[in-house]
Formats: C-alpha cells, structure tokens, sequence
DNA sequence: GAGTGGTCTAGACCACGCG
DNA sequence: GCGTGGTCTAGACCACTCA
C-alpha cells in the first residue's frame, strides 16, 4: 500500500465534507480573521479562548498612557458586590430577557498600580451563570471571561461598545477615589457568545487621567 | 488560434509576475481585508477612496444615540480657523517631523442637526499640503479625506486613535456651545498614508449627549 | 459576449513543532 | 518521521455587469 504522506486531518475534513483542501483552508481562514480560531504553526488550529497568555484581557482596550507593558491585565480586582436581581427593561432589552427576568448583577473595581482606575457594573443572564457567587468570582485568578469559559462553558466571541464622557455619581466617585467633577469615559459593552446570542451587558467607568482608550482604525 | 475566455486581467497579472490565478487572488484578498482595495462584482477591483458614497466618514465612529442614519456625515461644517504654523514638539513627533518644521492648522466645528457636536483641531505636514487655503475647505463639499485625496494625492489608509474624558476649555466650550464643566469624548487621531508615512495629527472634542462613539470588538 | 469577481478542485512543496 | 500550518499551481465553473 503506498504510504500516505501528511496533512492527515486537513484531508480528514476533505472526505468529511467532500470537499478539497483548499475549500477547507478558505473556510478556516475565515474564522481564523473572526477570531474564532487561533493557528499554530505546526502545533494545529485552536478554538480561540479568552484563557490563553497573550490575548488575555483582549476586550479590553484601556491601555497605559506610557507605552510601558502593564504586565497583562490589572493588578488587583475587588468585587464590591454580587447579587441576584431582576431585569429592569434596559437591561432586559441588551440581553435579549424579558423585564423581571432573573439577572446576576456583578459591582467591581480593578487598579493598576494600586490605583482604581475602572468601575464595572455586570449584568449576566441567570440561568446560563446558575451558581456564579462573589467568592468564586474573588478567588479565580485571571480573566473573568475565561472563568466562563472553564465554569459556565459560555465562550464570549465579539461585543459592542458605546462609549461617553461623564460624570460619575456620588457612590462612583468614591469608589474610583476621585471627585464628582472628574470627566470619565462611560463604556457599555455588550458581549455575544456564538451565533450572536447576547450574554453580557457590562457598563464600566474608566479614568483616564493616566491611561487611554485606544482603537485602530482601518 | 483557440479562443481565450475570461480572466483576462487576472491572467495578466499571472504573467506579469509569473504567479498562478491563486496566488493574485489571495494577495487580493489581503489588500481587500485592509481595505486598500475595495472587489465589486462584475465590475472589477478599485483603490479604495474616502470619496464614494456608502464609506465616506469611515473613520468617524461617532453616531446618533437614535439608530437614525444621519444621512452619512455631518450636516454643516464651519472653518473656524486655517493657518500656517511651526509644529510643537508632540505635533512634530505625531507627524515624524522635527520641532519647528511647517505645519497647516485648522480648526473646525460639525454640526448635525443644527447643534454643534465635533470640534476639531488638525495638523498637516507643510510640504504635501501645501496651497491648502481655509477657502478651499470651506467650498469643498464631501469628507475633508476625499479633498485630501483629489487635489493632493495623499490617501489615508489607516488611523490610530487615543480617547479620553476631558472638560474643555473656555474657547472650546464656547465654540460648542456647552458649558465648561460638561464632559467631552477627547478623540486623538494619527492618520497614515501607504508606507506608515503619519500625514495627520487630528484632536477632537465631541459632544456625547446625543451621540456615541461605537465601536466592535472581535 | 467579453471581462470581471467568487468559488472550488486536486494536488504539490516548504517550514515548524514534537517525540 | 509525522502531522501540522503556509504557500502555491493550473486550471474549472458560476454570477454579475456592461456595451
């Protein structure tokens, strides 16, 4: 019998499918540009996860005013509260509920540098987060998009900004250590698991006075 | 002879460079996904340009709060300002100049709907710019990219931009008509042509009460 | 009908990572 | 060595636009 030569799985998918290699590596190379996949030279092609060194935190567009390397993430997260509660109609509307719905309502703060620098409101669908608590979310070390993952099998693949400029109010000023007057960036973030089913509404406040908000346009 | 059918371009391009039909086709394909070049059925393949209808303003990401289409871009342009300048240190470092070099200022205010909503301080390298006139902006009609494009042959491929929350100063407040504690979306853009050659500094001030700046994350 | 873009076929060879 | 990803070949057929 003549010995088969390489490319084994990629020609698994061909007989799979009925297809040719190329249509195959077309198909890939699509969902490697929507960031679904991720491609290692020799290794193999990788369900993108948001678990990973490297592209850890990488909703997260708030980067240092000083090109210095931030290490990967904040240093330190607080959780200020963690709560059922049920969905006013906003919130109702971004996450695709009904008004009432149960809701896991989540209030953090994260520093760099011991310095709190963003306030996020997190609103998750009860029932896909059953079981979601302030101490689990306190004690996972990394990105709480890969605690879904690993704890909730909830995979977050894009989402949506809109972005403002604001005034915090009383209790934010506080907890972001800064006055009432301090002008901050307001980001709403919707994020969507596959096939485009919203699954977080996240409404964070960030201070800008020692990092920016930054966007490649193309 | 037998009939050639078809493809007589893409074919030229195979013989020019000695490559096959799928090799012209994806470097296409790259040139297309960073939207140098822009594929219409049928009709062939174009240098993408701020001019044509359906892109223009497709670096500016502010948009209405109400999901109304505004008619693709702003509604009145004023020219509050056009002159001749030696660039600061950070202006020369954001253009690739040196401090002193010339430099084209301009100041302008959008308007949509009648309020003003973007104020915007421009940078431009002297030399490729030169004999731009405040005239020749204010009787310009269509994105200020588009004019760039046509009388000087610069094109802008891609920007990066660095946002921030400020409260603007006396002049600025008073040029959009909001009071100087009302926060503001402070949008630093660096505009390149071909090469990374930096060929715009552009420091804008917008209003959030009634737009958003929107972006997508993947 | 000629010339585009869009998709697909059925392979080939090279570079890389790992055991 | 073997199985990956990366690149390339030399075509084919279909859909669309325009004269």
């Amino acid at each position: 019998m003549a010995p088969r030569r390489g490319h084994t799985e990629r020609n698994g998918a061909c007989r799979r499918y009925r297809v040719s290699q190329g249509t195959v590596r077309k198909a890939i190379d699509e969902l490697s540009a929507e960031n679904l996949v991720v491609r290692r030279q020799g290794k193999g092609t990788f369900v993108a996860t948001h678990a990973e060194q490297g592209v850890q935190y990488r909703f997260l567009k708030l980067v240092p005013d000083n090109g210095s390397v931030e290490s990967e993430g904040p240093a330190a997260r607080t959780i200020i509260d963690c709560k059922r509660n049920r969905a006013s109609a906003d919130v109702a509307r971004a996450l695709g509920l009904r008004t009432g719905d149960a809701v896991l309502q989540v209030r953090r703060v994260l520093a760099f540098a011991g310095v709190p620098t963003i306030l996020e409101d997190i609103w998750l669908p009860g029932s896909p987060f059953k079981g979601l608590t302030a101490e689990r979310l306190a004690s996972y070390q990394g990105p709480m998009y890969a605690l879904f993952e690993t704890e909730f099998g909830v995979r977050m693949v894009r989402a949506n900004e809109s972005i403002r400029a604001v005034n915090p109010d009383a209790e934010q000023a506080r907890l972001l250590g800064v006055s009432s007057q301090t002008p901050l960036l307001s980001v709403e973030r919707v994020a969507y698991t596959y096939n485009d089913a919203p699954m977080e509404l996240r409404r964070g406040l960030y201070r800008t006075d020692t990092h920016h908000y930054r966007n490649v346009l193309s």
